[in-house]
DNA sequence: GGGGAGTTGGACTATACAGTCCATCGATCT
DNA sequence: AGATCGATGGACTGTATAGTCCAACTCCCC
């Protein structure tokens, strides 16, 4: 079974492996990472993956939660500081500019686990679902800030807005990253935040 | 190297094969189906197996362009009845009954490869972009017919909405799969399509 | 009926991979 | 100094899987 670390050494080891493993597995995907290749690329040894995770079940889970608590994080914040739609526009900007930057590879870290694992594993389908439902909320809070200063109706269905934007995200994401193309996650973001507008 | 089936009988033995690849694949993802099992699938043998397809890239790509070929002929069709807002309207309604009726598993076929393959193999990756290209065009048309009707005004930037429209259809499509709720997809499309209408 | 081409069956190989096991290291506490 | 316990190294095993190979079968044509 999967052990906690207990020691500062053993906190950075299992920290160093997962964050690897999250890289990896984002270039190449789960069933293209064998738990040799993490073993390569954190010089580590497979004593040390079998003791920290368990086995690639609970590696996997472990990069789950580690791109969740990232790209959560990172929304969570971004949208939190939205006041205005000059707010919201800063926030799309802000992905596009990011992903061009990775030249639109990869897409969104969650959503192609979830394209990949929610079939085939219902644990991993449940864990990705609530990151997009954290998400979901982190979009709404943002917009609850909107009607609060009058920029959005206070009729406004909250519910479906926010899953229509993080559709557009997650579809934009994809988009981009087939096309290579960040255009395509900008034309997305751009309609989302157009729809919300005439809300 | 693949051999094209010059019989009938050697062309039903390839439909056979691709077809049960398709369906193996979209549930258990590339990685997940053996060649072992799709051989068991269609009681083949290994020598036909590499007959046709020359190894497993072979055959993945068969699936691709045979999934592109089922997804986008069915699109091209009913996007081609579009007449009206109603039309689109039922266009939506048809998607998602469709989920619903598969319990919202799965979603789309090609987003879920795209999701998977466009990060690790570069041919793949075109094939399928070209899928969503002809999409779009679809896509584009049905627009077009509402252009044309003076239902969408004559201005509006058909490049921009056709993207934003995909991008709803696949988010959507994932987060239903994700949350293996097809209400999600369905707010999805209606965000899309009051977008549209508003246009 | 003989021969050739397309098709098929299935044994066989090589290897990559997940997972097991045990010995050892090293810090901390007594 | 010795005991304890978390952390580590790495050899080893079993199996799943991609890919190879060759013999055999089935048509069809001559």
């Amino acid at each position: 079974m999967s052990q906690v670390p207990v020691t500062d050494q053993g906190r950075e080891t299992r920290a160093r492996i997962v964050a690897a493993a999250a890289a990896l597995i984002g270039e190449r995907g789960v069933a293209g990472t064998s738990l040799d290749d993490v073993r390569a690329a954190t010089s580590s040894s497979k004593s040390q993956l079998y003791h920290y995770f368990g086995d690639k079940h609970g590696l996997v889970q472990a990069v789950i939660d580690y791109q969740s608590a990232l790209v959560l994080g990172a929304q969570v914040d971004a949208l939190g500081r939205v006041r205005d739609w000059d707010g919201l526009e800063r926030w799309a900007d802000t992905m596009v500019a990011v992903i061009d930057a990775r030249g639109a590879r990869g897409g969104c870290p969650i959503g192609t686990l979830a394209a990949a694992l929610s079939d085939s594993d219902e644990r991993f389908r449940v864990a990705l679902s609530e990151a997009f439902d954290r998400w979901r909320q982190a979009i709404a809070g943002a917009l609850r800030a909107l009607q609060e200063r009058r920029l959005l109706a206070s009729d406004a269905d909250l519910e479906a807005l926010t899953t229509t934007t993080l559709a557009a995200i997650q579809g934009g994401l994809l988009l981009a990253k087939t096309s290579r193309d960040s255009t395509q996650l900008k034309a997305a973001l751009d309609g989302a935040i157009t729809h919300l507008r005439s809300s």
